[in-house]
DNA sequence: ACAAAAGTGTTGAGAGTACACCCATGC
DNA sequence: GCATGGGTGTACTCTCAACACTTTTGT
């Protein structure tokens, strides 16, 4: 518990020389708003899902699991989790976030493994009809009904799950996974599908937006096709201050 | 970017026989709210404070860093933060959370180092008089009056303090720096030291306590002597739900 | 009596919520 | 006209913040 200043040398010392390191991988969960497909009974039309990809190999052969890869020896974390997720998709430029480093000893049956995990929000008009390519089998699955996970990926999806929705709450991360256009209603729903809270009161919801951060959606002077009256289209306002002056919650 | 099952099988396998691994280590920013060196003019009585250590070796020779140490092959991320921490300070049981993976290929000049960060949280009574021991140079120094520090560990202890702050906001954290027994004055110091927002009301900040989550805070029968009128202590109460019903703050 | 610090009550502005209502389009 | 969905207005409640006030101790 001591150490001297020369013994902490040496342990440093000791330790660059030693080859006993641990490999450090990164995880990348994807999400998207996409259509919901209509076997589905959900009073929305989108539908909150992750990009999975099956397993080829053991362990865990045939599961699926959070797409992610080693970190090169030259490239910084963030660096590696865009390259995987421009591997996955093809998308690049889009709103990423690390979200946790998981590290226990023997969640990797091979080695160990410290994975340091990211989250991506890709709005659907930027991806692809299909992910990435032919034999690589990667698929979209709604975050409500996920099949059996790799590893402790249902472990980091699940934190991934929260952590998107704290963000919602206190920051325009919405609008990432909404195309450039979009009407209040649809941004509505977006908010309902990912918070899984459908009883948000419309009159109420917009009136924040006009409010809260001094427009935070300007209208363009476009409308939508719908089935009623035609929606007018909004878009993001980059220039909104957005800084939601934050209210103390607690105490 | 195309890749078959078998690719992505023969990618694993070069990664786990390749020696090239990055060094892994934990960083641990510890904060305590300790007594305000008498020659600093301040309202309050207490100060945010972090500890730190002297490195006695190249590189950054003299300057002050952050407590850390590289990760143990069969010990998690927590188990190292935790031994880390009790190598410094002595002290177990600590309220201890994971900050932040830091990750520059160049952060450290010697080789490839990641470091996955914590923080913790120790109340001042806890702390024995003089951290750790002897020759190694470990010091207190208040957050508002920082040396240079070697690496990138301005970073990270700026990252470090915008969480707490954060933490404060909606969670009970503060509890975790203050002891046991409190008088609702050094409660509502703590909070305007670390917010570094020196005008909460009294009043104000007393009616919160008792509503929000209906009970944090419990009397004690007992008293401080102060200078005027007798403070009551409180504590804080554990079974107080504190589930700070997450009020959506955006839109 | 006075200073010092603990502790409380009152009030007005703004935010949150519920709910009812009007408007534009297609058939 | 009527169904469908877009887009307000109003009124009640609760929270927040400011500030003035009362209480209890030591000297």
């Amino acid at each position: 518990m001591a150490s001297t200043i020369q013994e902490v040398h040496d342990e440093e010392a000791h330790q660059f020389r030693s080859r006993e390191h641990p490999s450090v991988a990164v995880d990348v969960v994807i999400f998207s708003l996409r259509e919901r497909p209509p076997d589905v009974d959900h009073p929305a039309d989108v539908d909150l899902q992750v990009l999975l990809i099956r397993r080829g190999a053991p362990p865990f052969k045939g599961m699926w699991a959070i797409p992610g890869g080693f970190v090169g020896m030259c490239e910084s974390l963030d660096e590696a989790a865009r390259r995987e997720l421009a591997e996955e998709t093809g998308v690049t430029n889009v709103w990423l976030e690390q979200l946790y480093t998981f590290g226990l000893p023997d969640r990797d049956p091979r080695t160990r493994v410290i994975s340091v995990t990211y989250y991506a929000l890709v709005s659907a008009d930027r991806l692809s009809p299909l992910a990435g390519s032919d034999a690589t089998e990667a698929a979209w699955h709604s975050v409500y009904a996920l099949p059996p996970l790799a590893f402790d990926h249902a472990k980091i999806l699940n934190y991934a799950l929260t952590r998107l929705r704290y963000k919602l709450e206190y920051t325009a991360a919405a609008f990432e996974l909404l195309p450039e256009e979009f009407t209040l209603r649809e941004l509505q729903e977006a908010y309902m599908v990912i918070l899984d809270d459908y009883k948000l009161d419309k009159a109420n919801f917009r009136k924040k937006l006009q409010r809260e951060g001094q427009e935070v959606v300007v209208p363009t002077g476009r409308f939508r096709e719908t089935g009623g009256r035609p929606a007018e289209l909004y878009r993001f306002d980059e220039t909104s201050k957005l800084e939601v002056k934050a209210r103390r919650l607690f105490p």
